[in-house]
DNA sequence: GCATGATTTAAACATGCGTTTAATCTAATT
DNA sequence: AATTAGATTAAACGCATGTTTAAATCATGC
């Protein structure tokens, strides 16, 4: 028994975790390998980089959460009528999806995620938009079919400052649940923000 | 002629243009020495560490922008029906101010705050929070009389949304105006993005 | 059971940071 | 003109980072 964990997925557990809670600019290799447990220079042995350790923990949700985004949305397409708040709603979908990676998988994707935004990496933005982009314009197409009443410019600063609240709940994310959970004494999920996120996403996209 | 600029300001001003360019915890006491022309241990000396230039650096703006932001938040407060939107407008007068200050002062100001918010650097959120809670909790309270129909979690939650899509939009904020620049063929300048921002904040806030 | 290639290790390397030091220069006062 | 307090300077300090090195160890196939 005590089935041998291979230190590269050693790396990756210690990673993720510290980069979700703290970010990826924040958590220095010689913290990782610490809570890894493994020599510091394996980093560099197995995944070549600080960067490329950044990718490949990202990679591990990226690979589930897209194509089932990518199916949902099609989904969407082929319906005739568009509301707005139903195809933000579909991001759930994808979402419940990764907790077969991890338990708290969602939770844990979305704090990366939100991190990956707002640390301005040259290379993380380009890696995240590279992964993101065609889905992404592909959302944008179907919003704008949703919301025929909004211009091209309307539509592209809302659709930017959805991704900005979007993104600074989840860094300020632990924070902030903690508050709400002692002001409101109730337990509160990334989940749950999620749900307050979705209405006013979409309220503010669909405003005239 | 050729008055001379004494080193504090000399410093400050160059800190200001590479903080606001690039954030506080990109920027370093070498970019900024060798952009104002003096040494590097000048800031020290008449400073006393990088923490104290930052709040220098804020202070400019704050001790303009406070006073006038309080005084129309008293206004809005004496009028008898609040409308949510309305209310934001009146962020408009103190940035407006900020003119005095600088001639791109309300641009810089606003990305200076966003990079204060978005780096979760301690002292600094200490510090906005000391400047900023007071006001902030105004504010809140003249919102949750325009908004009688949501109870308080959902507001909580709604109005951190908010600070993060202003936030966001002002750290994003060249590269997106760039962007939109190139894409729409016309002069994007801060107080356009708070003309998208203010319909969208407000729609998001009072979505049912 | 040994040889070989993959892995792990401790140590050093190179770089950049904020800060401090101590000497030098400047300008006003006596 | 000498003194003195303030301002500036070049250099170094101490620390933390990601990365590289070269030796030691491990495991595997013959």
């Amino acid at each position: 028994m005590a089935a041998r964990i291979p230190t590269q997925k050693k790396i990756l557990n210690a990673a993720e975790m510290l980069f979700s809670r703290d970010g990826f600019e924040q958590t220095s290799l010689r913290q990782i390998t610490q809570e890894a447990g493994v020599n510091l220079a394996s980093v560099n042995y197995h995944f070549g980089s600080k960067k490329a350790l950044i990718q490949a923990v990202m990679a591990r949700y990226l690979v589930v959460f897209m194509p089932v985004l990518e199916e949902q949305l099609k989904l969407a397409e082929q319906q005739s009528e568009l509301k707005t708040e139903e195809l933000f709603k579909r991001f759930k979908i994808p979402l419940a999806k990764l907790t077969e990676v991890n338990k708290h998988g969602p939770d844990i994707f979305l704090r990366l995620l939100g991190f990956a935004y707002s640390e301005i990496q040259g290379h993380l933005r380009k890696y995240t938009q590279q992964e993101f982009g065609e889905v992404l314009q592909h959302l944008m197409a179907l919003l704008k079919r949703a919301n025929p009443h909004l211009d091209e410019q309307q539509m592209f600063w809302r659709l930017h400052f959805i991704l900005g609240a979007a993104v600074f709940a989840q860094v300020s994310g632990q924070a902030l649940i903690e508050i709400a959970e002692a002001e409101f004494n109730q337990k509160v999920g990334a989940q749950d923000v999620i749900d307050h996120l979705i209405p006013f996403v979409s309220g503010g996209l669909e405003e005239a």
